[in-house]
DNA sequence: CCCCCTCCGTTCTAAATTTGAACCCACGTT
DNA sequence: AACGTGGGTTCAAATTTAGAACGGAGGGGG
């Protein structure tokens, strides 16, 4: 199998994977959450080559991840941000952000802290059940054939 | 900066993405999640060349993600299976398969679906804040640093 | 007017990675 | 003895990436 042929997989982590499941597009992703917009501030995090940043935020922006807005004219200027559609992807950076703050924060502790504008804490996030509202463990997950299944 | 370098970056997202970040490191960790363990049922599976998987399945064994066990001898043989820190990693998992059901999921709906075996309902993950339990969404977060940051 | 700077890319070649196919080995079976 | 199976390793070829150079449209200073 090849990377293009994840998308028409039956499955959606292949087809989530074939548009995020790169490694600088999720840096770009985490970049987006915190506020980056412009080209040359990906640059200057990144440090990567710009064609790597042009091609990846192509990519998000062809997928509806990123929208590319114009802000400013003379000469134009775009930003690109986050869609609802890339939004919806918080859960998916937290998660990442989570497991690394749990496994790989040095002695002094995570280089991020996030508090939760509502309670006020500094706060992880937990993987909760949309229908009771519970914590959901890995051993409390049943997995069953769905309707687009094969 | 190269993907080696990403490891020692002071961000959670990039240290997590050096060991996770990688398309078919995603895929195997998804079968893993879904009870496969041997070799050739990853082969059978994702259709992808022998020295790919056993490439990453090394190198999640040496991230410590899976445990190699042995499970028979003459001749010996290992099955591959998620460590604590391997099932710390569900509410990634859980959280790409449902962005990939809410936004790629054709008109017959997801492939897969989860009961929650506590309540007993098929289920979404939500993302919930560790100290008031509550739903937290992408502006409810306030970023600031922490005592690893720079 | 001329030169240089910024922002935002594109293009090109060399270097690194990824891939699939072929090979290997130890056993078990016919 | 010949063949099948589980579980890999090796290696040349294809793909990706890196990084530097190039471009271009406007703005600012002299």
């Amino acid at each position: 199998m090849k990377w293009s042929q994840l998308a028409d997989q039956p499955c959606s982590v292949a087809r989530s994977v074939s548009v995020i499941g790169d490694r600088w597009t999720l840096m770009i992703l985490r970049d987006c959450f915190l506020g980056i917009r412009r080209f040359d501030d990906f640059e200057r995090r990144l440090r990567i080559s710009r064609s790597i940043i042009a091609d990846r935020l192509k990519h998000l922006v062809d997928e509806g991840v990123l929208r590319r807005d114009e802000y400013q004219q003379n000469p134009v200027r775009h930003e690109y941000r986050l869609t609802d559609k890339g939004l919806s992807l918080h859960p998916v950076i937290m998660a990442i952000v989570h497991w690394g703050d749990t496994h790989y924060a040095g002695e002094q502790g995570p280089p991020l802290l996030h508090r939760h504008r509502a309670c006020g804490c500094d706060f992880h996030p937990v993987l909760a059940c949309s229908e009771c509202g519970e914590p959901v463990g890995p051993r409390d997950v049943e997995v069953r054939t769905g309707p687009g299944g094969v």
